[in-house]
DNA sequence: GCAAAAGTGTTAGCGATACACCCATGA
DNA sequence: TCATGGGTGTATCGCTAACACTTTTGC
């Protein structure tokens, strides 16, 4: 079973950007560590690879533990390797990033890992390089989401026009146009008009919206140019 | 420096799609197995991380051992960890895509590893995975390059349009329009005229151009939409 | 003088943007 | 009745794409 004779051999980790959306607002779920090293700071959810697994089973094993969620939007990110990024023993980590419906995460499940979900603007500081992959998992969710509509994947069943305006403005940092916006969204056919309203954030309120699954996977690539100037998000 | 007890390890490889453009096709260099498993077929470059380096070290270290080149464009595309991948023994590898100008390859060097190039239309069976590899980085590369301008990485320090657009075309398979090519690409004002002709691929002759490099960099992410209906490439 | 590739200009149509008003409702 | 957020229509501009002919030169 070692055939490859005189190789050095590696720790391998996973660690998990995991994206919530609670209709207003864009987050990410952390973890507490309540033991040494890095006591009591904040961290991505994340843990071993085992021998019997690929790093993608892996991936989706440390997600449900934390969230209860099989059949996650995920997707591999990059692999992380600097010589001492964990400063206990050198591993290198393949992050993934996940985008959840933060309704169907079970938040009684939270207490084992103490998570919390956190404003993407307003985080704590993280163990290790978790932050620079928490950096990179924004631009890549930009670029990605500028192509696809993998935001769906962050709201419940039902949605209205002006929760999704608020999820693509959170992740463009920045104000879209309501008509624009809503006339190209229309135009796409990925959406049914449902008959009921939510009435809780506003007086007249929105009507509900559902994916049309049928046409989700085939328009998967024609769901493009929301966001004004694409480009100004592409920098680097 | 085992703190970590308990965990698997596991053997860490690099493998290496490494693109080339001879001035009319796009090519990948192959290497050339000899020994058993898989002999006489042909394979990705590769090699095993070492415990002091971190990946991008290892793939900057294995791709100058076979090309002689230092500082090549080199991007981290994707881990590969199917459990049996290798048959030899479980081993996870870390693809990198690399871009070279093909005539700064020391050609020599290539019989050390039997290296050779291959139209990417017209490959030989590769072992493991790698064609699995070869076609994500051929999928990753059309995205990179709708977006930035990567592609000059390919070609010599002087180069012509008429070569350019070759590059282009071949990179998403399809014939572009000569008239609006050349417009989009002198708008962009990265290109510098030079007074110099080539002459070796018509009778005419084209100019030639070279990348005007202070205004590269500031310009990346300014090069779009060069690709007639770019979402026809990013439909997964 | 002819074949082969390089180089250049114009137009039409679509899509992106900017912009302002009415609607429904709860308080 | 008023304040709040939801919902819709239009005009302009710029960019994209489609398209044809002239130029240069080696043979």
């Amino acid at each position: 079973m070692s055939k490859y004779k005189g190789q050095d051999r590696f720790l391998l980790a996973i660690d998990c950007i995991i994206f919530g959306f609670d209709g207003s607002n864009i987050k990410l779920l952390l973890v507490h560590r309540d033991i040494e090293p890095e006591k009591d700071k904040w961290s991505l959810m994340g843990g071993f690879v085992h021998a019997d697994e690929t790093p993608d089973d892996a991936a989706n094993r440390i997600l449900e533990e934390l969230t209860g969620l099989k059949s996650v939007y995920m997707e591999q990110m990059q692999a992380f390797g600097a010589l001492n990024r964990d400063p206990v023993e050198r591993t290198v980590s393949i992050a993934y990033y996940a985008l959840i419906d933060i309704h169907k995460y079970e938040q009684q499940l939270s207490h084992k890992h103490h998570a919390e979900w956190f404003l993407v603007g307003d985080m704590p500081d993280l163990i290790f390089d978790h932050s620079d992959m928490v950096k990179m998992a924004k631009k890549r969710l930009q670029y990605k989401a500028a192509l696809h509509p993998i935001l769906f994947q962050l709201l419940p069943e039902k949605f209205t026009i002006p929760q999704l305006q608020a999820l693509y403005e959170g992740i463009y940092q920045s104000k879209l146009d309501d008509r624009n916006f809503s006339r190209k969204l229309l135009s796409t056919g990925l959406l049914i008009k449902l008959p009921e309203k939510e009435k809780l954030s506003s007086k007249k309120g929105a009507f509900y919206y559902t994916l049309d699954q049928s046409h989700y996977m085939e328009n998967f690539h024609s769901f493009l140019n929301f966001i004004p100037n694409p480009d100004r998000f592409f920098k680097d």
